[in-house]
DNA sequence: ATTGAAAGAGCACGATCGGTCACTTTAAGT
DNA sequence: ACTTAAAGTGACCGATCGTGCTCTTTCAAT
């Protein structure tokens, strides 16, 4: 049970690695069994279909952007510290963690969200989960604390930064892309702490 | 000829409908052909390849882009009134004109961002005449005109809230996210304008 | 060391993939 | 109206798709 414990990850990361690449629709079982060293028969004892593979893709996704995205930030105090190490893992995790090809949860919501189904149902319940948690980060940032629509519009423009940021530098190779995000939500935090 | 290009046109829409749902990787000839009418064979009398189909796929794709979005923003002043229109007309492409698969331009830059190729090339290319676009018009909100990386840096941000609100609608189904972008998009050019 | 289950290989299946070719139908130019 | 090129069909190709089956290897618990 621990070999195939070991291997069942390999198969999630190399299976995410080429979802966030070319979408979860074109990715076929002989590129991810070659990949990872695996027949594609063998395959199958690990997942009994591939739809099964891809709802645990995600979900190894989605753990994996919480680890690395909020677990560090949680050691911090509440409201802006938190918040600015929020943004700026979330960037790495864009830019530098998944340099090869791109994020996989930003490519799952492009590719799924107007195909109903398991996946697309999973992917919106751990979707609104963050974004859950942004909102409650975001309502600390002023003292009498903030309603929950100035937390939800603030929580909103966050998060289009960080698309911006991936258009930005992904697409486009801008250089530059990074700072500008992080002005942009400098001042974002600035705004809303004041308001 | 004449009967020829119509077709082509409706290979053509139908193409990007299918891409901006599923992704480039994951459209098959045959239910192109299928939802067009035509047989599989059909199609290579007006393209040489599927590669050439999608090339002329993303063409036509920001061919309308333009003409919903920049058209009708032309006849108005340069500056905030134009902005306004091109914001708003941005916002109806992704959720009423695309409201069946979302926006191709959006579908391809996360797909062929790490993709190389002449799709990515033409998507680039086309992508970055608009960023330009952008740019050009966030500059003459300010009678000093805004530096280039003013001008950069906003341009920056009316994107990034495009994607938010497209990811908040179409994902999540936020039926506020339009206002909450329009107040977002405001505050931009408010303080772009004042700065 | 033995054993039984887990891990994986190899092969074959029907379906579908992008693409070709010879053919028929259709419509545009004269 | 006639002609001819354009538009479109159907059968077929080799490759690959996801998936089942049987068989062998490997490893963990006794």
């Amino acid at each position: 049970m621990r070999k195939g414990d070991a291997t069942k990850a390999r198969i999630l990361d190399e299976t995410g690695r080429q979802a966030a690449l070319k979408g979860f629709g074109a990715v076929s079982l002989n590129d991810v069994a070659e990949a990872v060293g695996l027949s594609k028969s063998g395959l199958f004892k690990h997942f009994e279909s591939k739809e099964a593979m891809e709802l645990a893709t995600l979900e190894h996704g989605f753990d994996r952007f919480v680890a690395f995205v909020w677990a560090p930030a949680e050691a911090l105090p509440p409201g802006r510290p938190r918040l600015e190490q929020i943004f700026d893992r979330w960037l790495d995790w864009v830019e530098v963690e998944n340099a090869a090809g791109g994020c996989l949860i930003m490519a799952a919501s492009i590719e799924l969200d107007d195909q109903p189904g398991p996946l697309r149902d999973l992917l919106l319940h751990r979707v609104n989960q963050w974004r859950r948690s942004l909102a409650r980060e975001m309502k600390v940032l002023r003292d009498p604390q903030l309603s929950d629509e100035e937390a939800a519009i603030a929580g909103f423009q966050m998060k289009s930064y960080v698309l911006g940021h991936n258009d930005a530098k992904r697409l486009m190779g801008d250089t530059t892309a990074r700072k500008t995000a992080r002005a942009a939500f400098a001042s974002l935090l600035d705004r809303t702490s004041a308001g």
